[in-house]
This record gives C-alpha cells, structure tokens and sequence, in this order.
DNA sequence: CAATAATTACAGGAATATTTGTAATAACTG
DNA sequence: CAGTTATTACAAATATTCCTGTAATTATTG
C-alpha cells in the first residue's frame, strides 16, 4: 500500500475532490487571462496544507522547473501566492495569500483597469479630433459612442472605487 | 489623381484618424478576447458612412472572404452589427448596431457572465462537499473563500442588474 | 571564498488559436 | 429551372502563445 500520509478519509474520493479544486483554478486563471498552469501551481498551493516549493510542483504537475518559476512568479506579481520561508530547507516555498480580497483588488488594479483606462483615454483623444475637423458621419458615430459611454460610465466609475 | 470621393479635408490626416479609430477597436476586440480581425472589421463598419459588404471588408482588410465571413458572423451573433440590405447589390451588406448599450449587455449575459455563473456554481458545490467530509485545513481554505466572495458578491450582483 | 544549491533568463520546440483556400450549399435572376 | 452569384463549412497552413531545456546568475553553506 503506497503510503500517503495526510486525511485520506475515502482515498478515492478524496483524489476526486482535488482534481475538482484543480480544474475551478483553472478555469478562473482562464478566465483572468492566465494560462492553464498558473491556475494549476495556484490550485495547489491552495489545497496544500503546509507551503510548497518550485520543486514540488514539478513533482506533482510534471511541469519542467523553470515552467513552475514563471507560473509562480507570476502568481506572486499579482499577489495571489506569497513567499513562506522555511525553517528546515533552503528552497523559497510559497503559500496562499491570506485576505484575497485583496487579490481582487490587485487583479483589477493590474490587468483589467489600466486597460480600459487606456482605451477610454484613446477614445477621449480620437472624439474631440473627430469633432474638431472630421465628416460629418464620424461624428454622429462618436454621438452613438457617448451615449453607450453615458450607460457604462458609472459600472467603471464603480469598479474604480472598489478597488480603492 | 486617384479618385476619393468623401470629405478628404486633409487627406493624409484623415488617413491617420481612420487608422488610430482602427487601432482603437482592435484593442477592444482584443480585450473581450476576439481575434483582431473581428475589431478590424467592426473598426470599419464604425467609419463607414454606408453599410460594408463581406467584399469590401476583403478589399480594405487585405484579408480572406471566409475570414471576413466568419468575423461578421461573429459580430452579428453578438449584435454588434445588423445586417443592412441594399437595394442597389445582392450581397448582404452590414452596419452597426445603433443601440451601443444593447451590446455591452450583450456581451455581458453572452460572453462574461455564463463563465462567472459556472465557477459560482462549481465553488458551491465544492465548498459543500469541504464541508461535509474533506479535511481541516480544507474547510479553512474555503472559509477564506467566503470572506473572498463576501466583497466581491455585491459586484456581482450589480452586474447582473446591470445587463438586464 | 570555493563549492554547491537554487533561481532566473532566454532560445528553441510543442501546442493552440487564427486565418486561408477550396469545395459544398444556398439564394437569386432571367 | 438552368445558370450565376453569394454564403457557409471545414481541412490545411500560418501565426501566436505556452512550455521546456540549457546556460548564466544569484544565494547559501562549510
């Protein structure tokens, strides 16, 4: 019997249920725009219970170690993973942020609202050249855009705010 | 002199304007996550006085006819554009959905929130089957989840008002 | 401070996503 | 309803993204 140490209350279920937490990772990480191993490192770290290292994700994940480096820097970068250091080895582990509100908050300052602020800042640009000396069409095209502006404004007002 | 019938008030000024008013819709494609030729095309149905046909999108793109094809359909199934026709030509020819705020619901219900509704549904379930009989530092991870989703809920839900 | 262990940078290879080309289908015209 | 024009489906080609393997760098130990 392959030893197995940790809660392995019914070891097949059990199995069951992580591979689940795995692919709700991935799917989220999806979701952010991440690739499919950065939701899988994520996932567990999530389920571990102590901190892991780079290497023990290769081990799990079959992931090349230097893949591992990337995915867990990339989790670091936006706050999601933070680094634990261990006492009885010299390998940087990593465990889960506690508060991932914060994590939100991190993710929506990093990816989502300097884009759209780049794009609400390039549509300033264009509508007042627009106005200023294009035809006539355009500019009714820009009407139609600041209407559409006027019904989302406050949802990205909102989501600024949020992630004060 | 190469013939350009329409409002050419500074000719190769106007010729940048069209390609930054391009360059902007690419970069919203491209953060809802279409391929570029679907902002490409969508950019030039936006500066078109006149509905645009499969063809022209060809001839201005430099791009293939199914190619064309396939973004319009991927703009229509959308409503980001309508099909417009004319009475002068058999080809199905396309403009813009007038109503903006039409599609940025749309795509919420289409495109964002299935995918959040998925992963809430999954988290659940998840949590649930923690609960029941997965171990202690399980649950604890979970807990952490919660306070998670307890400020990021009200958004939700917000959004979901919102694109209705 | 030499020797070793661990991480990072980056070019090349594998896997995915996007675009093209062709062939089949559908719609219109005389 | 035969001939023509337009659209759609789908396999192959191309481009992009992601992952690996190696080499260079940094950190740690004795």
């Amino acid at each position: 019997m392959p030893a197995r140490p940790k809660a392995p209350a019914s070891s097949a279920a059990a199995a069951e249920q992580e591979r689940a937490i795995l692919s709700f990772w991935v799917h989220v990480s999806d979701l952010l725009g991440y690739p499919r191993s950065v939701g899988q490192i994520f996932g567990l770290i999530f389920l571990s219970e102590n901190p892991l290292s780079a290497d023990d994700l290769v081990r799990r994940l079959g992931i090349s170690r230097s893949g591992a480096g990337q995915g867990l820097k990339a989790l670091q970068d936006i706050g999601a993973i933070k680094s634990a250091h261990q006492l009885t080895s010299r390998k940087e582990h990593f465990q889960m942020q506690t508060d991932l509100g914060v994590l939100v908050k991190l993710l929506l300052n990093a990816r989502v609202l300097p884009k759209l602020e780049e794009l609400s800042q390039q549509r300033k640009t264009l509508d007042l050249a627009i106005r200023e000396n294009g035809p006539a069409h355009l500019v009714q095209r820009f009407d139609q855009l600041d209407r559409w502006r006027g019904k989302t404004a406050p949802l990205l007002e909102l989501l600024k705010t949020f992630s004060r």
